[in-house]
This record gives structure tokens, sequence and C-alpha cells, in this order.
DNA sequence: CGAGCGATTGAACGCTCTCAAAGTGAGTGG
DNA sequence: CCACTCACTTTGAGAGCGTTCAATCGCTCG
């Protein structure tokens, strides 16, 4: 991106602070701005009216919230640690847009990508056994961790077990019952808030795709 | 769209038919075409090694696949029923995207849409019970038949029982069950190769959400 | 009429959930 | 420094929903 466009998104731009737990928008409001993690972690997510609720990704700095081109947002985005976000205004990004194709091209790779992520979750959510969704999300959180540039292991976990479970569409005692099973086996090791992969290998065939 | 526009689009599209079954691209292609169906139905499915399936969608005429700007197809795409189809080379798409952001503004909001309907398809799978998923599903049918201007009832059902299991997470005859309950509590009909929506209402509190 | 495929139905099993209790660690106040 | 609280996690036991395995049905096509 050139130096240009940069000084205007510098210009359209603001930053929102998130204390934990603390809700960024919800299900339904309108989608008036774009955001940019910058630091913490931030959970979206979807509920039904009973209270059921699924976890549709976690965020992690560098990553894009609210690009859909959607009047309201579809799920709810609330922070899992301290976070620290850039704002967007759609409005004044949509006159840069049309100055700088670039910038859509981008926005559109993002969505591609996010798509693409999203069909992994389907089949995950569709098809694996708790202990294959739970490999696959410990092996997605890693390979993740190093496209962002930070090292494949160990691994941070802000989030609860209660969020994973829902993330993964389980309950937080399979969730916990399958880490025990995992660390038992020698395949992973559970130091406060973190996961370390002791076995990749066994680790990726358990994920099995 | 303008008629320029237009024109230059039908300079670099082509037609593709497909016979019932027959693949027209798969995961991990080189991702060199999008394409409209203009006729028939689509099923898009990824697979896990041992041949396990997730079906992550049913496209019907007016559908986009492909839209992704991806190097390789991340789903197996194959026609259900004969189709037709329009296709738009990428190399020369990206060109005409160039002159006319409003091309690009619209694939944006392709994706987009598909973003919102990949996450209501995550809470499906991961939360809601059997009987809940085959409403949401017949309910997600009908109201997609009225946005493409048939009638909301009778739905066709162009695809299997395995599809549909495949689609949903459940087995065949988890489906087969779940169709004959909701038969018999009047709720549906079940002529063959559709579904009739008996008590819409009733559907519509069973899909809950 | 027979073959074959998809759909339906039945019976038993098992994975995950539900309900319940106990364990762990951080933070707080005496 | 220690007891207490509270939230989160772990572990256990039993139940249930959906699966698995198997048989039958029904329609289409040769």
């Amino acid at each position: 991106m050139e130096t240009a466009d940069l000084d205007r998104l510098n210009a359209i731009v603001s930053v929102t602070h998130l204390a934990p737990q603390q809700a960024l928008f919800l299900e339904g409001d309108r989608a008036d701005n774009i955001f940019n993690v910058t630091a913490g972690t931030m959970r979206l997510s979807k509920m039904m009216p009973d209270g059921r609720r699924q976890v549709t990704g976690f965020l992690i700095p560098g990553d894009f919230l609210g690009v859909a081109f959607n009047a309201i947002y579809a799920y709810t985005a609330e922070a899992i640690t301290l976070a620290n976000l850039c704002r967007f205004p759609r409005l004044k990004l949509e006159g840069l847009l049309d100055d700088f194709p670039a910038l859509e091209r981008r926005l559109l790779g993002i969505a591609s990508n996010e798509l693409v992520a999203a069909q992994d979750q389907m089949l995950l959510l569709g098809r694996k056994s708790a202990q294959e969704k739970i490999a696959s999300f410990i092996v997605m959180l890693s390979r993740r961790a190093v496209r962002h540039g930070r090292p494949a292991n160990p691994i941070d976990l802000p989030m609860t077990r209660v969020d994973i479970a829902d993330y993964l569409g389980l309950t937080m005692e399979t969730v916990s019952r399958t880490f025990t099973q995992l660390r038992k086996d020698g395949i992973i090791a559970l130091p406060r808030g973190q996961v370390e992969l002791v076995n990749m290998d066994r680790l990726e065939e358990l994920a099995a795709s």
C-alpha cells in the first residue's frame, strides 16, 4: 500500500480499547464500522433465543472484523482479554474505496480467506469427533500463530473451556475430558493458560484432515 | 450495471453444461474460473481422507461459485441435476475489475452474504438438534426460493437424503426418520422429490432461530 | 419380471451430554 | 499470613440422541 493511501486511512481511523468480556458490538447492531485487532483476543459469537451459543471465531492481532458489507452485524464481538482495535467508519471508508481499488481488492481477499476458514469449520462441526475437533483446534491455533509471526509452540489459550466448547460444538465437560486424555497420552501438555504441542505429528494425525 | 459493462462481460463469458453427478471442479483444483448457475442445482462439498463428507452448500440458478480469490478451490462442485453455468475466466475478469469498480463491489457483496450464511450454518451444525436442523433446512430452502422469485411452497428437493445428511451433519437414516416424524405430525408433506410446508408457523418454531 | 438404487424402518450400541460433586488457583479481606 | 470466596476446571455416573448395522420397501428401468 502506498504512503498516500496510508495517510488517508490514518485520517479516518480511531482507536478503541476494551476490557475483558466487554462487547464491541452485538449481533443485530447497525454495522457502521470495520475494525482491526491490534492487541488482545476477540470472540465472535451467535446466540439462539434459548441461550445456546455458537462461537464463530477467535481473533488475534492483525485480524479484521465487520468486513462484511451488510447493514447489520451477523454476530456479537466481545473481548476475551484486554484488547485494542482500530476503528474505520464504513461511510468514510467507502469514499476511500472509490479512489483506491487496491483497498477493495484487499477486503475481498480477507472475506475470501474467511470463507475458506468457515468451510473448514463446517467440516469440523458436521463430521469430526470430539478428539478430532480438539486436535484440529490446537493445530489451527499453532498454524495461525506462525502465520502471525509468533512461535508455533507453546500456544496461548486466553479463552475458557466454555468458549472452546461453544466454538467446537461440544460441552465444556467434553472439552475438558478430551484435553486431559491428550495430556495423558503425551500428545500435549497443559501449563496454565497455554497448550504445549508435545507430539505435533500425532496431533496432526488426530486432526484427520 | 450499465450496458457497456455487460457487453464486456459477455465478451469473456462462455457456457458450461453438466450432467447429473458430473463434477465442475474438485477441491484443490486451480481456481481459474468464476461461475454463475443458470439452470439446475449444484452441490459444494469437502471430503476427509477417510471419505467423510461435508456438503457446504446447495446452489440454484442465480448463485455464484468460486468467488473466493484464492489460488485453489476449497471445495468440490458437482451437479445434482442437469445444470447450465456461465463461466468467467478469472484472468480476464480481473482485467475488467480495474475498469469497473462496481463489479468488484458486487463480488464483495456476494462473498459477504456467503459469510453470513456460513455463520448461520455453523450455528446449525454446532448447536441444533436433528429436528431443528431439518426444520431450519426446509425453512431456508423456502425463503431462498422466494428470494429467487419462485413460490415458497412446495419446494423441490433434487438432492438425496445422503446429500441432506452430509449438509446437516447427520446420517441418512436420521434425516429420513426426522422427515417421517414431521410428516406424521402434520407439519410437512413429502410428495416425491419435494417438500410441502403444511404448517409454516410450527416449522419456524422448530427451526428455533 | 428382476435388478438396482434410494428411502424407510427396526434394534442395539456408543459417543457425547447432563447432572452432580470435588478440585484448583487467583483475589480479597481479616 | 491465612481463611474465605468465587470462577473456572476436572472428574464421575448415568441417560439420551443420533449412529451403526441390517432388513425391507418402492420406484424406475431394462
